[in-house]
DNA sequence: GAGTGGTCTAGACCACGGT
DNA sequence: CCGTGGTCTAGACCACTCG
């Protein structure tokens, strides 16, 4: 008996799932070539090659020319995680989203931004229904941004700005926790020493240090983001 | 003299991001069809396809049949993050794993797992040169898993032995903090009230939950990830 | 050296969804 | 309706790398 003619590359990777799931293909082994597959799918190389590549993305498959392609070792957990616009974040969650500028001067930063460079210092709070939401701490490259020292932000925040003004090619995410600091626990609307969800995200445009940015939560944030697709037609 | 490869997809795509990030092709705007672009690029129109489906993926474009490929209004920050298995996170630091299972019954979860199940309750810790690294705190659904009730997790950890013997379809995975509990302070190296890590993760094969856990970590802990690619040969 | 995946092509049909 | 992206095909050449 012929396998059910499977046509699409969706169906195909789902295919070649369940047999690693299966333990058809354990963990480790080499699996048959584009070609073979191709043959046994009834498919063209071009699909065959498109589901694979597919589940290499995925972290399933490891595919080496000449070496062949076989079933990850650790099935690897690979999360995609979107990393959100404050306001979207709190917008999408039915509140009212609002800005308060603390502080903005021109300093030298610390070393976030690389060798000293003359940078914009601005501390702000972002509020979701007038309660505190994240305390922001950013630097933002002059040498790479001049037109930024006119920028007030008083009513535009500096994200979204730089989002308009500036895209960045790459960026760099740390999350973290720590226990909040006395100077900024008031703000964000507890005490000091309680435990706070931390982000630290430098962006850059080609070689260039855009914004170097320490987003401080407050107390009960946290991140959500799943591994794999949720149960489709199975 | 050899030319640097002028039609492939990746030299394509980067095109396509320089026009993007010129603002030749600002945020929202509509882009030519696949059609035109091929035309232009002097590319096949699969070879264009690729190059705006892999933007797409990437969050920078969004694809509608019939309404086009638009330029995302918010060039969205989309990070790929790798869940590590603990034993190759400490190796990879160079530094010697070890685990210490704490404890180990039958019970009836909270609610982790689902509705009232019988799972095993296993609890360990996770040292990194005998230095705790992280409490972790894991229900198996024995109803999905049957096996694992002769399973001693006393050499081999839970963990480990999930990933060989129950590969999971999807997960779901929460990241955030809190301040250690007592019970935990001691084993952590640490003292009770101090910031820490936690990751609570749950994973299903098809509609079946497996396993739910939670990682506590030593203060310290961090996650890093980047978002994009670093600079190529720009 | 030779086998494998990586990619490109030119053409085709289809599915979705604005108009 | 009909333009757009989504996908498939059959064939080809190339680049990497293992043995």
């Amino acid at each position: 008996m012929t396998q059910p003619q499977i046509n699409n590359w969706q169906a195909i990777q789902n295919e070649v799932l369940r047999r690693i799931h299966a333990r058809e293909w354990p963990p480790g082994q080499v699996i048959p070539n584009e070609v073979d597959l191709a043959a046994e799918f009834g498919c063209a190389r071009a699909t065959m090659n498109r589901a694979l590549r597919a589940l290499a993305d995925a972290g399933m498959l490891e595919r080496r020319r000449k070496a062949g392609t076989r079933v990850a070792l650790h099935p690897v957990s690979r999360a995609t995680l979107d990393i959100p616009v404050i306001r979207q974040e709190i917008e999408d969650r039915g509140l009212k989203y609002s800005y308060n500028l603390i502080a903005r001067n021109t300093a030298t930063p610390l070393a976030s931004l690389g060798p000293a460079q003359k940078a914009l210092h601005v501390t702000a709070l972002h509020c979701a229904n007038a309660a505190p939401y994240a305390y922001e701490d950013r630097w933002i490259n002059l040498s790479t941004l001049p037109e930024a020292a006119n920028q007030p932000f008083t009513v535009i925040n500096a994200n979204e700005w730089l989002l308009m003004h500036a895209p960045f090619t790459h960026g760099d995410i740390r999350f973290s926790c720590m226990a909040v600091p006395a100077a900024h626990a008031k703000r964000l609307g507890t005490t000091p020493g309680t435990p706070v969800f931390v982000t630290q995200r430098t962006t850059w445009d080609h070689a260039r240090t855009i914004t170097s940015v320490r987003l401080i939560f407050a107390p009960g944030y946290s991140i959500h983001t799943t591994i794999g697709s949720p149960p489709l037609a199975d």
